[in-house]
Order: structure tokens, then sequence, then C-alpha cells
DNA sequence: TTTCAGTTTAACCATTTGGTTAAATATATC
DNA sequence: GATATATTTAACCAAATGGTTAAACTGAAA
């Protein structure tokens, strides 16, 4: 077997490459000849590789959902505070929002398609077991019972988490434009993004009602 | 003037058309072919009518935000309880999120091929001025003074309203995904999305804490 | 009924796109 | 160095795509 030793694998360099492009354009924005040039190979080494844009697409879709599902496992499991546990969660949600914003642009991209592919990674390679709402569930109900907090859905709470940390991701993709648009003060926005997490847990714990 | 009067103008049926396909399949994805066959004329007749794709998209883009903002004017903008208030905010983006969820997909869409023509259809017309988060902020003031809420940062609110209704759109687009992917029963997660204003209004009025 | 602007059609076109192939080149093993 | 296998390249291809054109058709006004 003749196998070439580079400092990083052809194969590899054009998986990169594709995952940057789908990031930019979409699946029907983009263009194997765009993504044979920034892994720089010729495009027939796609083919060599990967057979079809399709396949090359859900391999970048298998890559980009695992690494987001891995970042779930990070949710420290343990915590006395719910405070501490419920910013735990927020921590985990503001990390994938920031730094695996592009991931997660890919995600939302393949779902507005109709997410075919994304199902089929989702239901492959059991990836779900990571997603572990059921922990927080269970936590939230010792809170409960123990007196620390009053009852109410926790699958709500818990898409209320994590919903009301989307501005973060969406400011990484659009602030420059609210900006423009709406004329706010870059210094502004940046303020409020960074406050986001504090905000949204007095909210959870207090609400805006004086009693 | 040799005009035809037909039930429904040629060139409307194409914007209406286009709109669809637009929905579908986003910019790229969209196929000049495929909306002279919604509209069923000639493709030919697209390039009379609107030139290129590029312009068509335009004209599809303005057409959808200028009904999005528009609904925004429906906020009623006067209402003794601070309950009701919210709960207004958060039944026109329920609307929104239903009523014109199509509408908004385009928009998403357009936001993540970088946004330039939506920054373009919100400059002119002068749309911004509906949308009127002033409204809320300077009854929120109020509110605050005679002593009814506590006092937040009021954007960080607006948008805590707006970003927990979003489950209402995403739900709409992927409910039966989510159902398949994570074998929630269906019944179960329409009645999530149905509870969902009471649960987040309570949320935002009395948090969980236990005082 | 002639006129003429507005509308519609079929056929056509240049370019782009994803994909393919045969030949050339590189590399590990013997 | 010979051999076999893996990798890479340039050239090529069919299909699809957005766009265009000349000619035909339509209907209201003169």
């Amino acid at each position: 077997m003749a196998v070439k030793h580079d400092e990083v694998k052809t194969k590899d360099r054009i998986l990169k490459a594709a995952i940057e492009e789908f990031i930019d354009h979409g699946f029907d924005g983009a263009r194997t000849q765009a993504i044979a040039d920034r892994a720089n190979v010729n495009k027939a080494m796609l083919h060599y590789y990967y057979a079809s844009k399709e396949n090359m697409y859900e391999q970048a879709i298998n890559t980009v959902v695992t690494a987001i599902i891995d970042k779930f496992g990070k949710i420290p499991a343990v915590q006395p505070q719910i405070e501490d546990r419920i910013g735990s969660v927020m921590d985990v949600y503001v990390d994938i929002f920031t730094d695996y914003a592009d991931y997660f642009k890919i995600v939302i991209y393949e779902a507005m398609r109709g997410g075919r592919i994304l199902k089929k990674v989702l239901l492959s390679n059991n990836l779900l077991h990571n997603i572990n709402i059921r922990n927080f569930i269970k936590y939230f109900d010792d809170q409960v019972s123990s007196g620390k907090v009053r009852k109410v859905d926790k699958v709500q709470l818990f898409m209320s988490i994590v919903t009301q940390m989307l501005p973060v991701f969406i400011a990484g993709q659009i602030l420059n434009e609210v900006v423009d648009v709406f004329g706010v003060k870059k210094a502004i926005a940046e303020k409020f993004i960074k406050g986001r997490k504090k905000f949204v847990l007095d909210l959870i714990m207090n609400g805006i009602r004086i009693k």
C-alpha cells in the first residue's frame, strides 16, 4: 500500500474545506470547485474520496453535529445551588453559540432544507444519549422537593433557559447589521450580550413582580 | 394600451410563486423554471416582468418583510395590567411565528446569506417605525414608577419575551422531526406549544424562587 | 377593420455545475 | 530497482441553469 503521509491528509483537508463552504453558503449555494480551491486540491479528489457532493455534505453534518453534541456532556452534573446549575446550562449554550456558532449555522441551514440528513445523522451513532435533559429534570425535581424552588413545568423551563441564550448566537451572526439598521451603538450592543446571562438568571429566579 | 384582465394578474402570480419557491428552497436552491411552473407561465415571463432572479428575490423579500412588520403595529398600545401588556407582545409574536411562519423562514434564509437584500429593504420604505419597542419601554418605565414591577433592563426583558416564544416557530418547522428523533409523543409536544405563553408569562412575572 | 402597445410562446444560448476518466505520478514493500 | 497500490492531474462531459430573442397572439382604441 502506497499511503502518503502529508502534514494534514488530503481527505481531511477536503472535509474541513467542505464544512467551511457549507457554513458560508449552505448545500445549494456551495460549489464543489470552491471546496477544491479551499482545500488546495484538484476537483477530482473530491470524487475520489467522497464520491458526491451529497455524501460530502452528510459527512460534514455528521462532523459538526457530533462536535456540538459532545459539548452537551460538559454540563457539570452536580451542583448545590440551583442558580449554579442553571448557570452551567447557560454557559454550555453560550459556548456553543459562540465557539461553535458556525457549526450551529450549518445545522440550521440543514434543518431549513427539511433536515433529512440531520435526522439520519442523529438517529445513527446514538448521539442523543449526551443530550441529558433528564439529568436536569431529576435535579430540578429534587430542588422542588426540598422547597428551594416552586414547582413549574421542567421542559418548559429548560426551553426558556436555552431560547433566552439565543441572542448570543444571533448577535454573532448579525450584530454589525443590527447596529447599522437600527442605529444602536456597537458598545451598547456588546454590553447587552455580555450582560445577557446575568439578566436571564435573575429573571428566571425572581421574575419582575414586586412581592 | 392592450392590457389583459385576468382574474389574477400574471405579474402578481409570478411574485407569489417566487415567494413560495424561495420559502421552500432559499435563493440558491430556488429554480426559475420551478417558479414559472408554480405560476403557470412561460419562463420568459419572469424575465419580462422581473428581469432577473435576483430582482425577483428582492421583490419577494420586500413583500414578506412588509407583511411581517405590519403585524407589529397590531400590539394594543394601552393596557392597564402589565401581564396583559406582556401578553399582547407575546400574542403578536405567536401570530407571526404561526400565521407568517413561512415568511419568517425566508427572512432567516436571507439573514444567513448575509442579509444584504434584507438590509436594503429595511433601510428603504422606512419600514422600521412600526417596530415600536420604544412604546414598550415607556410603558414599562411607568409600571416601575408606580411600583408595580421591579426595575430591570427593558431591552433585555423585551428580548426575553420574544425569544421565549421562538419554540412556537421552531415547532411549526420541525415538530414532526422532533417527535421522530426524540421519541416524544406528538400530543405532548402540541400541549407544550399550547401552554407556552401561559408558562412564560408566569415565569417572567414570578420567577421560580420561593420567597 | 386596422393599428399598435402589451402579452405570451417556443426555441435557443452561453455558462456553470457536479461528476468522470485515462494517464501520470508518488510511495511503500519486496 | 521492480512491483503494486494509492494518489493526483488535466481534460473532458452531459445536464441543468439563468437568461434571451424573434415571432406570434390579444384586445382595446382609432
